[in-house]
DNA sequence: TTACTTAATAGACACTGTGTCTTCTACTTC
DNA sequence: GAAGTAGAAGACACAGTGTCTATTAAGTAA
């Protein structure tokens, strides 16, 4: 079914979501018209509406097809993974790597447009994430003091929040290094020695 | 400046705030024209463009002056706090009130709509709160491990993540409950007892 | 109260962008 | 080579924007 496609369906297709994303680089998507989006495609206007609704229904196939991507390299084939270590699980690592790889595309849709739909995808991958680690505590019997959903909320927050921050500022930290500080900041905080613990 | 306007002015203006309000309450910004407000509002829709350039314009005015209702009631205003007890800061609890208090108001534009300068404006309010707080860490010879502006982008982010999720869900807990629980996961994390805190 | 000033109305206007439709031409596939 | 489908080109009605002008109504100050 995706390989018998016609060839120029492929080809137009490619070309309208080549254009769009050329024209998201250099101004805002609200100010994008459907007309700009034909004509750096060197393809009629009509064309478009043969193959989109709308402007936003054009990048919706290019959100879902990079969150695919984002998926795949985010799945987990059977990485073992001691969460008692001071090392970061390798899936949170290739999220960053993967930020960096596509990040003039994780710039403009997690930052400068803020997308939503394609930020709380994103947020919702985080999240799962996320929910396995504190599924693991809870098997390991460790209880928590703040409750569970009000604690997952907050970690996914700060990581995503983080993520975005970290793209804003041209990502200046490694991604294991910000994997590790993050796995830092939701397990033990930001403190070298928590001055929090004695009054507790 | 303020009192020597005249009252078909304000008249005018507060049934154009008030009309986009309503309208926003029944359908989503985008598809709100500004014939729709105009009509709304019992005034011509040439009013409008005596009063504002665009109905983003209007919008402006109208989050401006939600953010400086917001201000005021989340000033530091003398108050006495012991960083070391277990109470919540009162200015973070004053925070959460005032969102009770317009919770539709914030709903709309925190959760619904997603506001982009809204958001930020409030980002940029509890950013403040808690760089006080770093601050005070600091001054006290408290070591941070992670770097502090990635730190502070942490909490930040996590505060108002959970800020909104607590909104999207119908404010499930009470203010001092929550300022409780966000002050406590960021200092000694979401754990009874910290299970990392041997292997670190 | 009157006279001056300024707001709001009502309708018209040009303009931009959308989404649809029709006819014609050019590929692709069998 | 013939049939089917994609894309081009241009026209269309429509919705919404922002501006402008002439007229009416309301506020202000002597």
């Amino acid at each position: 079914m995706d390989t018998k496609l016609d060839p120029r369906v492929k080809r137009t297709r490619a070309m309208f979501e080549k254009s769009l994303l050329d024209l998201m680089d250099e101004k805002e998507y609200r100010s994008i018209t459907v007309l700009e989006i034909a004509q750096r495609s060197t393809l009629n206007r009509a064309t478009f509406y043969l193959h989109y609704y709308d402007k936003d229904h054009l990048l919706e196939q290019i959100l879902d097809e990079a969150l695919n991507d984002l998926k795949i390299s985010v799945e987990v084939k059977a990485v073992e993974y001691e969460y008692k270590s001071e090392n970061p699980h390798p899936i949170f690592v290739r999220l960053f790597e993967k930020m960096i790889e596509k990040n003039k595309f994780y710039q403009i849709m997690l930052v400068r447009e803020n997308n939503y739909y394609f930020t709380e995808a994103v947020r919702k991958i985080i999240k799962d994430f996320v929910k396995e680690g504190t599924s693991y505590m809870r098997n390991q019997d460790i209880t928590y003091k703040v409750p569970v959903d009000l604690s997952v909320a907050y970690i996914t927050s700060a990581y995503l929040g983080v993520i975005i921050w970290w793209l804003k500022n041209d990502m200046p930290y490694t991604p294991t290094y910000m994997a590790t500080q993050l796995t830092r900041m939701s397990t033990v905080g930001p403190f070298a020695d928590n001055p929090f613990l004695n009054s507790d």
